[in-house]
DNA sequence: CACTTTCTGGACTTGCGGGTCCATTTTCTG
DNA sequence: CAGAAAATGGACCCGCAAGTCCAGAAAGTG
């Protein structure tokens, strides 16, 4: 079925999808028609469905693929190397620059919210979105950990999950209201909730033991 | 402007705001058109745009409100006094089963990205729901705090605020994977944020039955 | 160089759904 | 009871945007 891809043709399939991207971000995806894209990717109406023969619906679930796969990538470098309070705080900025910087819009959600929500296709593209990012952090928390900076008590995939589900709300809500108050109300709780009292030992009780080190 | 209501037509107008909202649960709001609301509420066209002249617009905004007022009102009566860790804990279970029952879907979420996301009126129906959200949570912080359950350092807005962006994030997440486990991640660790270590002070202690017991 | 496949252009169809209009009935007001 | 205001029914309009079609150009392949 699917046609095999020359390498004109990938170009123009890529083209279509970061033109697409664009308009939408920049005007919204219920006010973004088709002819909308194709003038601005200079394509036409055809190739459009030649490259997505499920037409609107398949092209809106390649841009949010396209979206899911930036969220990540502008979060590093710090978010591969969360080993240091140092880096966690940077990380923390970074995040809250970047939507910041992105204004009341969240490409991502709007777009999640317009496709049928139950498709296995959006399941997959945000599963994945969720699952990476979670791990990085759990990865994270679990470096903390090992330098005994962090109680080896917290359940690290927990806290992980709490600390993006805190980053989610803070988001949505600022989409809905313009303020990034919650946004890093919930970063900044959610890391102090990782440098938790620790009991005084961390200076006396050397924190090595254990084998592990991540990273 | 708004011409003045009879008895009668209230009652229609209302009719018409419920019928739309169980419409759009059922359906989606991308798939539910006026004539849809139009049939299952047994009324004319022109009764829709007589008592909502904006058009769907205004009639997606009251629904929208509808929805709003339900979610602060099926927290009750917990969310208006937690003044101890019962009641906490209760909230919590009641705001579970809520989300569970509710399934992947979330009126109110997709409600809004279908609007302007800018328009005064969404502002302040979002605005509203989470100033007031959020004022009853700090109220029992505050609560806690005053029962030295619960550290006088912390900033209540600042923890209320975080909680909030919590449970946003968790019910937005499980929209897309149908999972619970990120809205009860953050709901338990925020809740047990607040009976952190507390100085030696509160002789009460005992109570160490762990936060994360749940069930 | 034949031939096949993929890529592109753009005119055309089509149905749907929001919105308008006006005639009629019911309810309010004094 | 009479006039006004509000409520209702439903036919009609109409623009737009998704999707179809086919003809032809370009690019691979043996």
């Amino acid at each position: 079925m699917a046609p095999r891809l020359t390498p004109k043709g990938a170009a123009t399939r890529q083209r279509i999808v970061e033109g697409a991207a664009a308009e939408i971000r920049a005007r919204g995806v219920t006010e973004t028609t088709l002819d909308d894209i194709r003038a601005r990717t200079s394509t036409s109406k055809s190739q459009l469905f030649h490259y997505f023969p499920g037409g609107k619906e398949e092209l809106l679930l390649a841009v949010a693929q396209h979206e899911a796969d930036w969220v990540l990538s502008d979060q590093q470098p710090h978010l591969n190397a969360l080993t240091s309070w140092r880096a966690w705080h940077d990380w923390r900025d970074a995040v809250v620059e970047r939507y910041r910087r992105q204004g009341q819009k969240c490409p991502l959600n709007t777009l999640m919210s317009q496709l049928t929500p139950a498709s296995p296709g959006v399941q997959a593209v945000t599963g994945q979105l969720v699952a990476s990012w979670q791990s990085k952090l759990a990865i994270g928390i679990r470096a903390m950990q090992d330098q005994g900076e962090t109680p080896a008590e917290l359940d690290a995939d927990q806290a992980a999950a709490a600390l993006l589900a805190g980053i989610q709300g803070g988001v949505l809500i600022m989409m809905s209201t313009g303020s990034l108050a919650h946004l890093e109300a919930a970063l900044d709780l959610g890391i102090r909730q990782l440098r938790a009292v620790r009991s005084s030992s961390a200076a006396s009780s050397s924190n090595t033991g254990s084998a592990g080190s991540i990273r």
